[in-house]
DNA sequence: TGGCATTTGTTCCTATTTTCACAAAGTATA
DNA sequence: TATACTTTGTGAAAATAGGAACAAATGCCA
């Protein structure tokens, strides 16, 4: 498969940028907690496993940050990333399946750093529908297409099991969401035109299994 | 940073290959479950949005496994790729950290496909040091070390706030851990023989809100 | 048995990603 | 102001990954 490249006015770069710029932007809040003004490629990249270079170059799609001789205001440098990854404004999401996984999510408050809100949850459990966890409404699935149109909500986390995955994804992109992070351990075949991001643990550990198995 | 190779006899290969052959497994396995017996690459990758060239390729770093004009003995493939990945036999891992995320770990029974038992568990607050979640005894993280080592465990999560997490990091290595998943979003400092695997969620997030922030 | 259809394993080529390396720009100091 | 450092931004080169294409196998059927 090609990889997916991004093209925004004539200036193309791979996902994998996008994923460092969240990356950088973590460590630039840490900084700033500790009140750092400036900052270097060259330091920044120490704490992150990334070389200078990919760094200054990450950032060179988007315009010139930096000052030569001295490297980045931090505040300034938060502020345009925010920008450029659109955490700027905030975004509403849904999340289908408040079992065990769901619920964590839902009483998960650390999304709000990136202005990410948890406006609605379905399930289809009767004895889950109209519980209120951590102040987001439980709905039945049933009403999915009519919550989602009716807020306006553009993404979504599917935390069902994997084999209602599929048929949820189809009714939530009919419904208008255009982005997808999906848990359940299933590759979701969307229109290319709707984004799906998967997280997938079992994956993760076999991969660091095949690493302890076959190292020297 | 150089995307870490991995070599084993002379022939390399990257760590999205393994990623990928994990996929591949997945799917092998539903179509054992319809009692398929053979599978071309052509067929299995159309389910995955993968080349029929990459999988072929894939695999052919480990050996040969198809048959020409037939395809892949789905069954026998499955083997194959269990002792290549190295789940053929049971590895025992621990999880630090039984908040919301954490539990939901312990009760999730998904991993056992894999070979992977959650063997036992850690934390500091006293109210849920010696409970027992899913029949895992969650112990006072105090133990850390004496439980990993006694139990020889190599495989760890780590569930933890991340202000704690390179702390209980170098605890874990110590102890002789020599693989982590970590939930924690910080970039973990670790010796280049033990082996980290980030799922940092806000970040898949934030990938989905840039593409859906500049799509067309 | 021979011809046709299918599918693998692998080579070679292309595209993408990362890193190098350096001019340009800025700072610091005297 | 001159000189010695720093550090950015970026084109060019190197490293990696992905894919097309085809010979070599295999099966099927007349
Ligand atoms: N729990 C974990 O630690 C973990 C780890 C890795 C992957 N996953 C994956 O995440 C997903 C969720 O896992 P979980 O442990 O929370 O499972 P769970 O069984 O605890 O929760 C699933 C929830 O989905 C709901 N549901 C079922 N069908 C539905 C439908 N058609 N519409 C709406 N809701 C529906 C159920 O009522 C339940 O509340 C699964 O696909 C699982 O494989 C979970
Ligand atoms: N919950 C989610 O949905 C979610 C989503 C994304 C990321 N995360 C990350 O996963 C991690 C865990 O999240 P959570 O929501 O489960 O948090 P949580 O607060 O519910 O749980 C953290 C647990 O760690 C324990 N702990 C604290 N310090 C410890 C120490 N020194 N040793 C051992 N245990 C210790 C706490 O007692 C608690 O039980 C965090 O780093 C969080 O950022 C969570």
């Amino acid at each position: 498969m090609p990889k997916s490249k991004i093209c925004i006015r004539k200036i193309c770069f791979s996902v994998e940028t996008v994923k460092r710029l969240s990356l950088y932007l973590r460590d630039l809040r840490k900084l700033a907690k500790k009140k750092i003004q400036f900052i270097s490629s060259n330091k920044i990249t120490q704490l992150l496993n990334i070389s200078p270079a990919q760094f200054r170059k990450d950032l060179s799609y988007f315009g010139e940050f930096g000052k030569r001789g001295v490297g980045y205001e931090v505040e300034k440098l938060i502020k345009k990333l925010e920008e450029i990854l659109g955490i700027n404004k905030e975004w509403r999401i849904a999340v289908v399946g408040v079992g065990r996984l769901g619920s964590a999510l839902l009483r998960f408050e650390g999304f709000s750093k990136f202005n990410i809100k948890i406006k609605t949850a379905f399930d289809i459990d009767k004895k889950k529908i109209g519980k209120v966890i951590n102040g987001i409404k439980i709905e039945d699935v049933g009403n999915l297409e009519r919550v989602i149109k009716k807020e306006k909500i553009k993404l979504s986390l599917i935390c069902t099991p994997p084999q209602v995955a599929q048929d949820i994804t189809n009714r939530l992109v009919s419904a208008g969401i255009r982005g997808i992070l999906n848990f359940a351990p299933v590759a979701l075949k969307v229109a290319n035109n709707v984004f799906i991001s998967n997280v997938d643990m079992a994956c993760e550990l076999e991969q660091l299994i095949f690493l302890l198995n076959n190292e020297r």
